[in-house]
DNA sequence: ACTTAATGTAAAATATATAGTACATTATGT
DNA sequence: ACATAATGTACTATATATTTTACATTAAGT
């Protein structure tokens, strides 16, 4: 997977939310917030765009794509 | 879909790029191309990935997301 | 009129993301 | 020792994206 994220970092960084709090801020459910963030699969882009908003971030800070 | 593209006019201004040409850069099918530009379906994340760095332009001037 | 390139449409098959449920682990507080 | 909150794991089911194949349409060139 060549697609990486700051899930971790933003939520530590936004007072310890929750992946709970986060799932609910975003919409979707829990292990949905735990797959992504260990990278178990790529969100959709409308998911990728909700948890941007969700941190008050643009989404190429949340999520980053490594070439080749 | 609350999703939005920018590809058919990006493929425009990148010297009339047919959608095939776009679908082979990106390493994509037609079809997929195709479905995205017309908002059949929003891509995934990667796939997004893709045809941006395809026009050399951030995703987020390809992508947009309408909130609410 | 014919050919070709580009785009569009449709349907089935496959891959991937997401939801749902259930249980295990670890840390914290009482 | 017990209860609770947060995280992790696993497995099935559902939704969605992508591929594959095939054919239709439109415009441009000869």
């Amino acid at each position: 997977m060549a697609i990486e994220n700051e899930i971790r970092r933003l939520r530590f960084e936004n007072g310890e939310m929750t992946q709970q709090a986060l799932a609910e801020s975003v919409g979707v459910t829990r292990q949905t917030i735990i797959a992504i963030e260990q990278n178990k699969y790529a969100p959709s882009l409308e998911a990728a765009f909700k948890i941007a908003n969700a941190f008050g971030v643009p989404l190429e800070s949340v999520f980053r794509w490594r070439n080749g």
